[in-house]
DNA sequence: AAGGCAGCCTGTAAGC
DNA sequence: TGCTTACAGGCTGCCT
């Protein structure tokens, strides 16, 4: 399932196979995975920049609009050079003057592509939270943002309207290495912890982003290769964490949470 | 108003 | 063996 780190592979590498081409139509197979909200003809223009913001992709237009592309769970991005038969979960594709062209495939149909203008972008992530690894994300960011929620910590980490990007795998291994307990209340986490939180977040999303994400199941990179984040990861999906003790599993906010009864306060 | 959770969807794996 | 059930989970929208 593809978090920050995921999703900032995925812009790197778009980045290079498709800035500098036109686009010459965008192809729909599964109903409502294209969601345009612009002239359908407007993304027809120069790709000049692939950026992330949370966890979308935007492909900048020559044109002033954006195309942005929400990869969900099980969404991938796929290049091709020759054309092929569709794939089994192949919802769309965005052809290019060239020839070549991008297929998006996703099994569980949750993933969107978006088409908007420039004008209307603001709005469209009125609400979504901080860029983690920027500068504003820092000490005195969240002793702010988390004074009043009450809420375990972890439902608050995962909040994209708070902090962008986070998921389930990084949200428990990020609360392990600070030793946090993931149903602390959020506006119960020690300053001394609320600190080192900002620290670790920025350091495993960088050490991700170094190896190209972690590769669950579904995610695979734009070239079908995978990324070997999962290689350190200390406690989701483990039995024990790296101390030998065993792990406990409880479900937040509906989601899988793994964390060390022992290691975590 | 903030928080909790069903629903969206399909493949995989476990259970009977 | 074959059927059923649980699980995976980001995000939206509804309900309290």
């Amino acid at each position: 399932m593809p978090e920050l780190p995921e999703v900032q592979t995925v812009v790197s590498e778009l980045a290079v196979l498709i800035v500098g081409k036109e686009i010459t139509e965008i192809e729909e197979y599964y109903p409502n995975t294209l969601r345009i909200r612009c002239e359908t003809e407007a993304y027809c223009s120069l790709v000049t920049e692939v950026s992330r913001r949370g966890k979308y992709i935007l492909i900048h237009l020559a044109n002033n609009h954006y195309i942005i592309v929400h990869l969900r769970m099980t969404g991938k991005l796929i290049y091709a050079e020759t054309e092929g038969d569709l794939l089994k979960h192949e919802r769309a594709r965005i052809y290019f003057t060239d020839g070549t062209y991008l297929r998006f495939d996703d099994v569980r149909t949750f993933g969107t592509i978006d088409c908007l203008p420039e004008a209307d972008l603001a709005q469209y992530f009125f609400k979504l939270g901080v860029e983690p690894l920027s500068e504003d994300f820092n000490y005195k960011y969240i002793k702010e943002n988390i004074a009043k929620i009450t809420s375990p910590i972890k439902s608050y980490l995962l909040d994209q309207n708070r902090i962008a990007g986070l998921g389930n795998i990084y949200v428990c291994e990020v609360l392990y290495r600070t030793g946090i307990h993931p149903l602390t209340k959020a506006n119960e986490v020690k300053p001394k912890q609320l600190k080192l939180l900002v620290t670790e977040i920025k350091a495993v999303l960088a050490e991700a982003i170094e190896c190209n994400g972690t590769t669950i199941s579904d995610y695979r990179r734009v070239d079908d290769k995978t990324g070997s984040f999962q290689n350190f990861l200390q406690v989701y999906g483990k039995d024990y964490c790296p101390e030998g003790h065993e792990l406990g599993k409880v479900k937040i906010g509906g989601r899988s949470t793994y964390f060390c009864p022992i290691c975590q306060k």
